[in-house]
DNA sequence: ACCTGAACACCGTTCAAGT
DNA sequence: ACCTGAACACCGTTCAAGT
């Protein structure tokens, strides 16, 4: 009986939870996580979307599992952080786990809103964060100065903060709002003249003149520079 | 000709974007962002769902608006913030402007998501950051600092932070992620070690162990304390 | 145990038609 | 100028049926 299915057994690797939350992970990636439908997901994998429900309990589920996924990843690297050697050492190894999980969710441009839309607390993330609070009670924080540094970070603990009004930000194409530079000039005199002194000014940042990586890192040390101070105490 | 139809004429008052866009507002405080569709929307309002789209181009539109309108409401509040007085009193003023735009947000929960979702600027949105922008120059800062303020602070501006994994927050219950209480213990120590100290100690805030607003205050307290030092240098 | 196909109850949006 | 009704191209998900 065997005999008969042998020949077309090509490439047919069976579906698993794994091969179809990679699958999802490469579809948000190549075309936006507004492709990533169960129907579209199921022809990625040559497979009907139905077939998905075997392996994944719904679309909530996948999209837990693909956060997972991600998490996972950055646990996997984060290990490779030296540990502290003292207590004021906490901010170093802070700052570097940090920047490690930003590393792997930047090419993940879509992971922020999956994650900020998540109910439900997942292992690997819990485990992201116990390490963290490690940290910060090896730094010398009392729990309670450590669960606000929790709350104050926020999404940045994970290495990212959602900017408000990408792409264009705040100012590029001014007709996006249709209003004229002269008239806005006049509305919002401030930006205006913020717009003017900065963006003459392209040296700074080889990206446009907001350059995420930098503009995330500075609001990352004041708020760990911040809580160094508090930590004294 | 006007006769025939004079008697039904009840309260048929006529549609418009305003009132598309208040019921909006209200359909999602009281059904959640999940029921605010064109054909719910429509049905609240007596109609059928095509006709909103002679007040409104689309979806994409209509929650467009929706934000505006939050914003137009922060702006009106927000000019009774005394000004400033000498550039010292620029963290007052700023505090006050940001914790009046959060109350307004706090009543409508689905606002913060809604929020991060919009790509473009809106003129009210414009006009709210521009007078926080004025405080910080009225406050001696370069453009460049409170450029990078603004990125900063981001949504906190606007007086919301996205809680990560919102309402049980980090372990209340437990079996969500069928763990046990001992298993947790084991492989999130430090986790497990801050809920045994901090959820013991019920009396410290009115609600659960995690005030919203609290959390807010102590973090934005930490960055604008820090942006203060750096306006010195 | 895994996959399929048809169906259900929804979406946003278009288009031609009414008044 | 505004509203309607049918239709289109999608969603996530169910269910009975196949192998």
């Amino acid at each position: 009986m065997t005999a008969s299915t042998e020949a077309p057994s090509e490439t047919r690797i069976p579906l698993n939870r794994e091969r179809v939350l990679t699958a999802a992970v490469h579809l948000a990636d190549r075309e936006g996580i507004g492709a990533l439908t169960m129907r579209h997901l199921g022809q990625e994998l040559g497979v009907e979307a139905m077939s998905l429900y075997n392996h994944v309990a719904n679309k909530e589920d996948l999209l837990n599992g693909v956060v997972e996924m991600l998490v996972s990843e950055i646990n996997e690297r984060v290990a490779d952080v030296p540990p502290i050697v003292d207590a004021d050492d906490w901010k170093r190894a802070m700052r570097d786990r940090i920047l490690i999980a930003r590393s792997v969710l930047v090419s993940h441009s879509w992971a922020p809103q999956v994650i900020e839309s998540r109910t439900e607390m997942t292992p690997m993330l819990i485990g992201y964060y116990d390490a963290l609070l490690g940290l910060m009670l090896q730094g010398g924080f009392s729990y309670d100065l450590a669960h606000h540094a929790m709350h104050a970070l926020g999404s940045r603990a994970l290495g990212f903060t959602q900017e408000l009004f990408a792409p264009d930000g705040e100012g590029g194409s001014s007709q996006a709002t249709g209003v004229s530079v002269r008239e806005m000039a006049i509305a919002f005199p401030n930006l205006a003249g913020m717009l003017q002194v900065i963006a003459h000014d392209p040296a700074e940042d080889s990206l446009g003149w907001c350059d995420d990586q930098t503009e995330f890192i500075f609001g990352l040390d004041l708020l760990l520079d911040g809580l160094d101070e508090l930590r004294g105490k």
